[in-house]
DNA sequence: ATGGTATTGCGACTCATTCGCATTCGTATT
DNA sequence: AATACGAATGCGAATGAGTCGCAATACCAT
């Protein structure tokens, strides 16, 4: 669960549209929203912005640190935005049914700071996506050849 | 080193726009390329294709396992490509000079699969970039500030 | 209630990438 | 070497996510 998010607090001013986004945003927390997902979400309930407006203040969210950006669809290239929890995660997205799992290693998290650290660099950022086929897929997909088999 | 890549062996015919992309990707094996460099390095070379056909070869190309396709930059997306050599690596991007370093490490690569297997994933693929200021940048950044002090 | 700044709505725009389709090329066959 | 036929290309137009400029409007401190 996310500590309910203050606008103010974050050096926003608390504006229709930005309330708009956060209920968004936080009626879906259980899964990553494009731009248009927000937009079509508030379509469905009469408090409707245009698209540049969404973009925008999911742009201000990213900067004041409520909303993270991640594109995770490792062909076209969308970007999907999840409200900040305090802690971070890596996402494991199934080529399937797009679903996306998040997990965290402590492990390898440490030996990224250590490899970075080898090499000089001063690390700001990471991402990590495993992408594969999640055990509902895998199991339909094993259904599906026994049928095959079975003709 | 990349071993000579030989299109028919790849199941490609040869045709003279995919030598052409594939002689300018040979050129710039250190850097990762972007259909644009591609295209602009040909031009330079009165070897000019239209940009259309520059992205369906390196398609082609990716399709055939020729080259990869990432997308580093976090912010503007856009797709780069890199010959395939034999071994996978990851990225380590500096968000100041744009540069690429690319590292292996056994441990992360074998606990990716680890998790993989303990969630019942198939895993098909992965991407691991590290962004962050390389020690180059590192340098030049701790130079200025010893500037602005001075003064 | 008022004023001044921050934000929004609108539409036009950008830019990477893709597509449709007529033309041309590559190659296996005569 | 000429032919034939499918595969690949060139061209320009289309797409689609995301951004921008600017006039209109909404916040909020006074």
């Amino acid at each position: 669960m996310i500590a309910k998010i203050n606008l103010k607090e974050q050096g926003l001013t608390e504006t229709t549209p930005r309330l708009a986004v956060l209920k968004a945003m936080e009626a879906n927390q259980a899964q990553h929203m494009s731009a248009d997902d927000v937009y079509r979400y508030l379509v469905e309930r009469d408090r409707s912005l245009p698209m540049s407006t969404v973009y925008r203040v999911l742009a201000q969210f990213e900067q004041a640190g409520i909303v993270e950006r991640h594109s995770f669809d490792a062909e076209r290239t969308k970007q999907v935005y999840e409200l900040k929890d305090s802690e971070h995660h890596d996402h494991m997205i199934c080529i399937k049914c797009r679903s996306v799992h998040e997990f965290l290693d402590p492990q390898i998290e440490s030996r990224q700071i250590e490899i970075a650290e080898k090499l000089g660099f001063s690390l700001t950022d990471h991402s990590l996506n495993l992408y594969g086929i999640c055990a509902g897929c895998v199991r339909k997909d094993a259904q599906s050849e026994e049928i095959i088999k079975q003709h």
